[in-house]
DNA sequence: GCCAACGTTGGC
DNA sequence: GCCAACGTTGGC
C-alpha cells in the first residue's frame, strides 16, 4: 500500500462535499497537469491511502483521511463541453486525463494545519513542504504518514 | 491583493 | 531547442 495527499479547495470541493456524495466515493476528476495525471494514471492503486488537503483557504491543512477504491482510469468530465473541467484536447480514444475513485475514510478530529506541519520534526522532505510545490498530488511516505497521525 | 514559483504555449 | 510571455497555484 502507498499513501499520497490529495488537495482540494474547499470552496470547489471539500471533505464535507465528499461525505455528502454517495457511498461516501467520488471521482477525483478535474486534475489538468501531467505530473498529477501521471500519478493518477500510473501509481495510485486500489488500496492505497491518502490524506485530504485543504487549499487556497482559512487555515490550509490536513482535514481527512480517503482510500483509494480504483485504480487510474479516464476523466470523463474532460469530453463533456458543459463541464467545467471540459477539454476539447482530450478524446475518448485517447484520453489526456485520468481519475481515481476516493472514498471517504474518515474526517479528522480537527485540521493539522499546513503551519503545524512545516514545524515538525521528521517532515523535512515531505514534498508538500518543497518549496514552489504547486502539485495537487503528492507522495507521501509511510514514515511521514505515521508522523502525520500522531499530530492529530 | 500580492507575489513567488512553476507549467504551458508559441514564435523563432 | 530556446526562451519570453502568459496563466495558474496557493500561501500570506
Amino acid at each position: 500500500m502507498n499513501f499520497w495527499l490529495l488537495k482540494s479547495e474547499p470552496g470547489a470541493f471539500g471533505i464535507d462535499a465528499l461525505a455528502k456524495c454517495r457511498r461516501r466515493t467520488t471521482a477525483w476528476d478535474g486534475v489538468r497537469n501531467f505530473q498529477a495525471r501521471n500519478m493518477l494514471r500510473d501509481d495510485l492503486r486500489r488500496g492505497d491511502r491518502a490524506f485530504f488537503y485543504h487549499s487556497s483557504c482559512d487555515e490550509p491543512g490536513i482535514v481527512g483521511v480517503v482510500d483509494i477504491v480504483s485504480n487510474g482510469y479516464p476523466d470523463r468530465s474532460a469530453f463533456d463541453p458543459g463541464s467545467k473541467h471540459f477539454d476539447a484536447g482530450s478524446d475518448p480514444a485517447n484520453p489526456k486525463w485520468y481519475v481515481v475513485d476516493v472514498r471517504l475514510r474518515r474526517k479528522l478530529k480537527r485540521t493539522i494545519t499546513l503551519a503545524e506541519l512545516r514545524g515538525q520534526r521528521g517532515l523535512q522532505d515531505l514534498p508538500l513542504l518543497k518549496r514552489g510545490q504547486r502539485l495537487s498530488v503528492l507522495p507521501v511516505m509511510p514514515g511521514q504518514w505515521q508522523t502525520i497521525l500522531g499530530l492529530e
